[in-house]
DNA sequence: GTTTTTGTTAGCTTGACGGCTAAATAGCAT
DNA sequence: ATGCTATTTAGCCGTCAAGCTAACAAAAAC
């Protein structure tokens, strides 16, 4: 599954929130859930194996974190549409107003 | 469907590309992939109710166009996640700063 | 070494998604 | 009116995701 299947879940788009403002071990991640221990789990894998999470061995429990990066891959095809979509924007605004002078310019000549 | 949920489809990904560099009627997007016609357009209905394109008709044809408004709520929520991720790495910088230089006061003391 | 704690894997069920073909709808042309 | 083109809807099917419970694994504590 990647990272864009993976964030399509809410409940792993809030594990991703709370590992943004903070690393949390599992329980803890599971705790905040309305929902059974393998369930998250298995939330867990999922942003594992996509990439967007790590974690480390501590104990008994296992530490989570976010990862930046891939997070930001994703981030960054959304601005690029963005982007692509609103240059075109900026393209025609532009144009009408290159309509707009000539238009003028037809006036006066 | 929310727009998280339809992003995570690649098909719906490559309209959505499509339609941020231009419009498009249903049938252009249709021919540029190897599906049948009616599977594009259940993708085009699913982008359509969670709001990521709109169309006019136009003739028989539907010219479809990005909504941009939709998409850029997805790309801010990417985008505050970094940012929360980003400020505390940022906060622990600093704390790390601090910590070597009471170290090196710790030093001349 | 057994028990406790913490977390994951296995196995099952259910519901939704995504593809297809065939049929319906709507505008345009003749 | 009839047919032509563009597109959507209906209905069917296979696959897969996400939830649950029960069982397993491994480190820590006693």
């Amino acid at each position: 599954m990647d990272a864009f299947e993976a964030l399509a879940d809410p409940t792993r788009r809030q594990i991703v929130a709370m590992l943004a403002a903070r690393e949390r071990n599992a329980g803890d991640i599971a705790s905040r859930f309305d929902m059974a221990g393998p369930s998250i789990s298995r939330h867990l894998k999922v942003l594992r194996e996509c990439g967007l999470v790590a974690y480390r061995a501590e104990a008994t429990s296992r530490v989570y974190r976010l990862n930046e990066q891939r997070l930001s891959e994703v981030q960054q095809w959304m601005q690029a549409q963005l982007d692509i979509c609103r240059e075109r924007f900026d393209r025609l605004g532009e144009h009408l107003d290159r309509m707009k002078k000539e238009e003028e310019s037809d006036a006066k000549g």
